[in-house]
DNA sequence: CGGAACTTTCAGGAATTACTGAAACTCAAG
DNA sequence: CTTGAGTTTCAGTAATTCCTGAAAGTTCCG
């Protein structure tokens, strides 16, 4: 078998920006491939394809399915296991952000957090601590966020970012509002409903 | 000089999550380094705490400085450059936003239109373009939020981390809003604003 | 049970990336 | 100019990561 050109030059691409992130190239081209292919494909498929050793191709498999990204699926009259990507793009960034968090936001909050709790021998110590500090509310903050926004449907999760930083104007829209309803008409409060959105 | 054990383990483990991205464990050493340091360091010292040549910190300076993560600076009756992160770690934030968007997306974003610009040779083709433009309409879709939350000052941006998911209660609120003001009281239109704050 | 079809593991070689020391360069003060 | 403190470059080596083929493991069918 052999790639089209569309889909080879995606898979390349992919596998350089893999290598830029904490994938390695295969593995990057591996998952292009699924993501793009009509359907499921086996290993050896795989291998052929993208001219990896089979072996390389099953580790490859193996890390993708440790990042939650590829299933695993059985066609009938085949033995072989046949791997795709999840077909919701969404559910595919809310996989990624998951994983991330686990592996990497989780344990540096917990460094920081022991390390903060220590006690300091010197100036330069508190110093490192305020920052520390910092760098750990910023992070708790971004977490509670991300958390926040995961629970939100794919609907609503796109309204929200279409919103984008008018957000904030809704945000003081909310603040005049209650004196609405006591006595002041929406003209006293100046509130044009439509130039926020 | 000596490190002490808090910033010894925070640069350390910086260094581990460093080399998770794309910078190796030396540069995000460098980077946990100044983030800590009560005052900019001179390349020497750096190279001297950390045990490093003097020319893997110099590299490792220049590479931090094509992030604008690093300023330079000048003591007085000193000829020596002496380095420091910024200050404020919201810039950090997005100054990081910024230059990965550079460096990643923007490139991505570029290969998936001209893939999708190509004519498909087959269904193949089609249907891999399809996914192609999936993927490129989520990834402007982020990126204009981005763009968009970039404008906000911290403050703002730090009170619509806070509001998390439940800004989408707010939207809510904003569409039953034109009922008021129209003859229909609060209680009407059911909207209480302290439940949704 | 035996064996075919398929998958995984793993040791070691290949390729890449990181790091060093020596040499070249820069620039300001004398 | 010349000197020397400071910086950068670069070629070669060290360290790491990636990839492969061979062998061992698994599963399912007859």
């Amino acid at each position: 078998m052999k790639l089209t050109p569309i889909t080879e030059a995606f898979v390349l691409h992919f596998g350089e920006m893999g290598s830029r992130w904490g994938i390695s190239r295969t593995v990057g081209q591996i998952y292009a491939l699924l993501f793009v292919s009509e359907r499921p494909l086996p290993a050896d498929e795989i291998a052929d394809v993208l001219n990896f050793s089979r072996s390389n191709v099953s580790m490859g498999l193996k890390e993708l399915q440790s990042w939650h990204l590829v299933r695993l699926q059985h066609l009938p009259g085949d033995r072989r296991e046949h791997f795709a990507t999840l077909g919701d793009i969404w559910q595919i960034v809310r996989t990624l952000a998951e994983e991330r968090r686990r592996r990497e936001i989780d344990p540096t909050l917990s460094v920081l957090r022991d390390l903060i709790m220590e006690t300091p021998a010197s100036p330069a110590d508190r110093h490192a601590q305020g920052r520390l500090r910092e760098m750990h509310e910023l992070i708790e903050l971004l977490l509670r966020w991300s958390d926040d926004v995961q629970k939100l449907d794919t609907a609503q999760l796109v309204q929200l970012l279409k919103l984008g930083g008018r957000v904030v104007a809704l945000l003081e829209l909310k603040n005049r509002l209650p004196l609405l309803g006591k006595g002041k008409s929406r003209a006293d409060v100046d509130i044009d409903v439509d130039e926020v959105l």
